[in-house]
DNA sequence: TTGGAATGTCAACAAGGCTGACATAAAATG
DNA sequence: CATTTTATGTCAGCCTTGTTGACATTCCAA
């Protein structure tokens, strides 16, 4: 339990002095912020009579436009059931476009449509006002402890997957 | 959309440039390293046949041994009838032992048997584990800024059960 | 003492995970 | 050219964990 104990300097040696409790606070931190993270798109989500697996998907979609399937399956981390459920309705609502590729025509690459658009961005939006106050309160140097401690908290292959991600932005 | 344009000094001005992208990647930052955050103590659960559902409620009856099921349905934020499902098999399996209340016999009051500790203790070392590394990686100011952010993410609610139960730790 | 509020239980349903089995089509390989 | 592998989709069925509705018990206050 209270084991790790080398001197520490500045690095990330004083954090040696973690209790448990301290610990504890940071998980319970996380369930309770993930809860907020989540409740204003749950909000637009449910007068859509859609769930978060249709958010993850429009929004993943969104930043990658023509992804295919397998590529949004790594992702999201589900089977591609459980995808493909979610994918079949956001194309018969007229959110999604699948088009059969050109080059190998086994592939599906996945648009979202104007409709599709307009929800993504609904949720966005709500999200990205949550997220800005969180930051504003918070302070800019908490930002970047939020984003580091995050990224080390990923397993290797979802911190590949964010990468990605990160490379067609900023 | 890119509004928000006020200059920036110190404070949480200069937060101001945040772009939509840098607020996306904030939330796939959290996407992520929340399926990090539950990856270990999922497997664990896994093992017992239990969900998340479960960890959920032996981590907070492990926190406030004692407490009512009312009680843990604000902090846990379901139906009662979820929670009842969850506690029953907990119950049944000897986990949680629930007492009719003294004063009011209505309230049953929630605690870990040893089995259940022995559970609750094997999952919050995994979770605690990760969220350790996480810390050392990113190092000890990175933790405070962290920790400054979910609170800000809070739904004020939430905030307020999370401050109760700072309350008896650190 | 009687009716409402608080608390908890049981039943049934839906979303969204999961596995397994299987079909199809295209690409890659021998 | 035949075979195997890959990518995708579909059907069936299961589990967890949300939900609502109905109901029992207990307490308290009118």
């Amino acid at each position: 339990m209270a084991d790790d104990m080398r001197g520490g300097g500045s690095g990330g040696e004083s954090l040696l002095f973690l209790t448990d409790e301290q610990l504890r606070k940071g998980i319970e931190a996380m369930f309770f912020a993930y809860r907020g993270f989540t409740a204003d798109p749950d909000r637009i989500l449910a007068e859509h009579g859609y769930g978060r697996a249709h958010h993850r998907a429009v929004h993943f979609i969104n930043r990658s436009p023509g992804t295919t399937v397998n590529n949004l399956l790594g992702i999201l981390g589900v089977t591609k059931q459980s995808l493909n459920r979610v994918l079949r309705t956001l194309i018969e609502d007229g959110l999604v476009e699948s088009r059969i590729g050109t080059r190998d025509k086994r592939e599906r690459h996945l648009y979202l449509t104007e409709t599709g658009q307009a929800l993504e961005q609904a949720l966005s939006d709500a999200q990205r006002d949550r997220m800005r106050a969180a930051y504003k309160m918070a302070g800019p140097e908490a930002v970047t402890g939020f984003r580091q401690v995050l990224e080390a908290m990923m397993d290797p292959e979802l911190r590949r997957h964010f990468a990605t991600l990160k490379e067609s932005g900023s």
